[in-house]
DNA sequence: TTTT
DNA sequence: TTTT
């Protein structure tokens, strides 16, 4: 009775960071940039161009295609859900942070020709469709994350 | 070269607090809650229900229909794009909203019998299709929203 | 390096037909209804309402859901892709069919007081979210469907 | 009450067929391939790779920047709707197509350094965000299309 | 008829 | 902090 969805096509802010819980699930996030072009409105008023900067949480398999093969400047598609979570900064001040859990992405920039990525190994372990992460996103337990994960 | 979709399928929080700029442009703000229904790990750990709450932002047509016929509890398919936004609040602290700038809403609960929503006038003006809000969402300079909506 | 996602709302044409292959996987397929409201074009012209047909095609899990759950009028959410398949009519003459091979679903109708959707069983098993197919979809092998489905 | 929305990443098959309607409109076709990677099932069996290809037509200003800038092997990001069609082929037999009326496109692959895309000329003349069609393709009405479109 |  |  909910649908709560994304999808972001931008480039990678910086190289993901990734983490592995105790569990032994990986967690990978890194930003993700959208931009709006800027354009002129009827009165003439310019309107700068406006980049939107996405925090982007992977788990599990896609967090370690992730690891291996995203890297700043990519360029990828990604489709996932909103999540917000809320924690306690350096203050004492309760801030709360919007992210991305992804569970497909597609990664749109041409392969790199290097020890990363070699050409045996393909970029997308998964299907031909977009890499589906199947519940994994699901399968962490809030409470993992509660320390680990200080965006 | 950049994507920033939205989709949400939920229920209204409250009902919109709609406002209109100097220059006549309606902006209609409300919270949109879709949920996670909750499921049993495999390690039989039980991961509850889990709500998130989406700021919505409407503009110009799609914010007067909100007005005229969008209600608290009614059930919502919204598109758009995430906008996030800083102010300073009332303790000088710098806070971060992210928004949902809708430019598509789909009417999903069954048409009140009421003179907010008289059965003579369609609860979506626009066509079969979900209301397209053209270049609504774009129209409106930053400028103009600066501290017209600490929302 | 490919997406093919469709997302509809409509209306369920008529009961899901559900057939089960030898291997046990259940397949549904009805076809679900979405409307343009029609409109007029700027030099006055009428333009009429159209309604498109799709051909829904469940699998698995999704389609033993359909099978209990969804009716002839029933709003749904469908989330899946365009497939496209031939097959020779009774003249010899080759058709092409475009199914929808859904991979989530969301029941957008308030559930029936029945007994086909009792009260105490959910009409969505899954999680909150909507219904995740998983892998479903690819796992049936095509030739699985050759004679099996003349739409 | 409605939506038909499908969202594609692929391959252009080969250069638009741009035509101008008598009203001066312009409408371009072209297709679209999407693969799905193949993969192999639990029992072993090998379901192999799996190209679709989609009926890809664009209207107005799209259909425009189609002609100028979509070349044969370019990758693009598609959004429209999906719509059904029928005709008599030569045979007097009664023939439907599917086809994806995009509203919205993106240029995923690198712009050429050609005459056909100057630098100075952005190959997306629109917003930062995905080149919006407004409602072009509501504008046309079904009449127009009749004769001038045998796909 | 594309692409990896 | 990306990209065009």
């Amino acid at each position: 009775m909910s649908l709560n969805k994304v999808q972001l096509i931008g480039n990678v802010g910086k190289d993901p960071d990734v983490r592995y819980l105790d569990s032994g699930v990986a967690v990978a996030t890194f930003p993700l940039a959208t931009t709006d072009r800027g354009y002129t409105l009827a009165n003439g008023t310019q309107v700068p161009e406006r980049t939107e900067w996405h925090n982007i949480v992977l788990w599990r398999g896609l967090a370690e295609t992730a690891e291996k093969y995203v890297r700043k400047g990519d360029k990828l598609y990604i489709e996932g859900k909103i999540r917000s979570r809320s924690y306690d900064d350096q203050n004492g001040v309760k801030r709360y942070v919007v992210e991305i859990f992804g569970d497909n992405m597609e990664m749109l920039s041409s392969p790199r020709q290097s020890q990363q990525a070699p050409q045996s190994a393909p970029a997308q372990p998964s299907g031909a469709q977009p890499v589906q992460q199947g519940s994994a996103a699901q399968s962490a337990p809030a409470g993992e994350m509660s320390d680990d994960l200080p965006f």
